[in-house]
RNA sequence: GGGUAGGUUCCCGAGUGGCCAAAGGGAGCAGACUGUAAAUCUGCCGUCACUGACUUCGGUGGUUCGAAUCCACCCCUGCCCA
């Protein structure tokens, strides 16, 4: 019998999670982050992360799993996403990582082939030396399939491929299969706001995050030998506020850039999760309502 | 008051007689996305009846076949001298 896994997704500030913690606390769930960033130990105000008396108050899964200096991928958070599940009775999952989303909805075959860093040095090289084109070219010849979905800039894509293709002498489109997984059925919410709303919230934020001592946050894991390279710190505010300590950036302009690529952000997720035709978006109206209710 | 640098499409900014609806960047909007995903990449971006037409480059008038680009006057802004 497959498990029923609540979810309240969509992008960043749109009040997802106050909405698990109502949830939770009225029926009983755990709730199940899906986020990419709240994953690392010592990232909390830049994460947003749920704050510990959030946390007293509501049990919460798969936060602070790994150091910031640690690489962390799809692969570890399905991984201990689906070891959670088996042992949660309501969960609720709670996060705006599209690709998680994905990755546990369906089966994906992600395991086909790991990353290989010495390959894709290779092919970064190749890229840098002879172009682009040419690495997407090579792609044409050996996975004709991916090639015609990848645009040529799209190094990384196109540098995958080619390493899956490689490594596995099969074509990565083979892996994607959109099978749903039979493990669980989803009900999916997301908060639908007005854009300038949406906006806003973004901004107040991000305030908000330099106000509770992000720029300490920051020092914090930089002395603690964290490199701007590490996947951690690919995280918005982080990189822009590490710039800001070493003076090549004042305050200020850190401080719009944030919130600028944050909204950035929350526009990429609401194209993920707008073509998701399981999603149910509410108005801020039935939002408020949804916990009245019981979704399991 | 004098001198000087300027006023360009939402913003910054290039353009100094036709190849200009006007480079480039930003913002904005839309999209892609399968082991870095808070990442990475793409498209659109004056208006419309859209392989063409119309309106735009501080204002007005002028020169010219033709002006964002030249001339005159005016308005405004920065800096310097009084």
């Amino acid at each position: 019998m497959a498990k029923h896994i609540v979810g309240l997704v969509g992008p960043t500030a749109s009040g997802k999670t106050a909405l698990a913690l109502a949830l939770a606390e009225r029926h009983g769930g755990t709730v199940l982050c899906m986020d990419s960033m709240q994953v690392y130990r010592g990232m909390d105000i830049g994460t947003a992360k749920p704050t510990p008396e959030e946390q007293r108050r509501v049990p919460h899964r798969l936060l602070d799993l790994c150091e910031p200096r640690d690489p962390f991928t799809v692969t570890q958070w399905l991984a201990e996403c689906e070891k959670a599940l088996s042992e949660t009775d309501r969960p609720i999952l709670c996060g705006g990582t599209g690709l998680y989303l994905d990755a546990l909805s369906f089966r994906q075959s992600f395991g086909g082939a790991p990353a290989d860093e010495g390959l894709r040095e290779r092919y970064k090289a190749l890229a840098a030396e002879r172009g682009r084109k040419h690495l997407h070219a090579l792609l044409s010849k050996a996975d004709p399939a991916m090639a015609a979905r990848l645009h040529p800039n799209d190094e990384r894509r196109v540098i995958r491929a080619l390493e899956v293709f490689e490594l596995t002498g099969r074509s990565l489109a083979d892996f994607a299969q959109k099978e749903p997984d039979a493990r669980w059925t989803f009900t999916l919410y997301a908060v639908d706001l007005p854009r300038a709303e949406l906006y806003a919230r973004i901004d107040r934020r991000v305030d908000d995050m330099f106000r509770l001592g992000l720029m300490e946050e920051v020092r914090a894991l930089l002395e603690r030998g964290v490199q701007r390279d590490c996947t951690s710190m690919q995280g918005l505010g982080y990189k822009e506020t590490a710039d800001c300590l070493a003076g090549r950036i004042s305050l200020p302009e850190a401080v719009t850039l944030i919130k600028t690529r944050t909204r950035h952000y929350a526009k990429r997720q609401l194209t993920w999760f707008r073509r998701d035709p399981r999603i149910r978006w509410l108005t801020p109206q039935e939002a408020c309502a949804l916990p009245g209710r019981n979704p399991f």
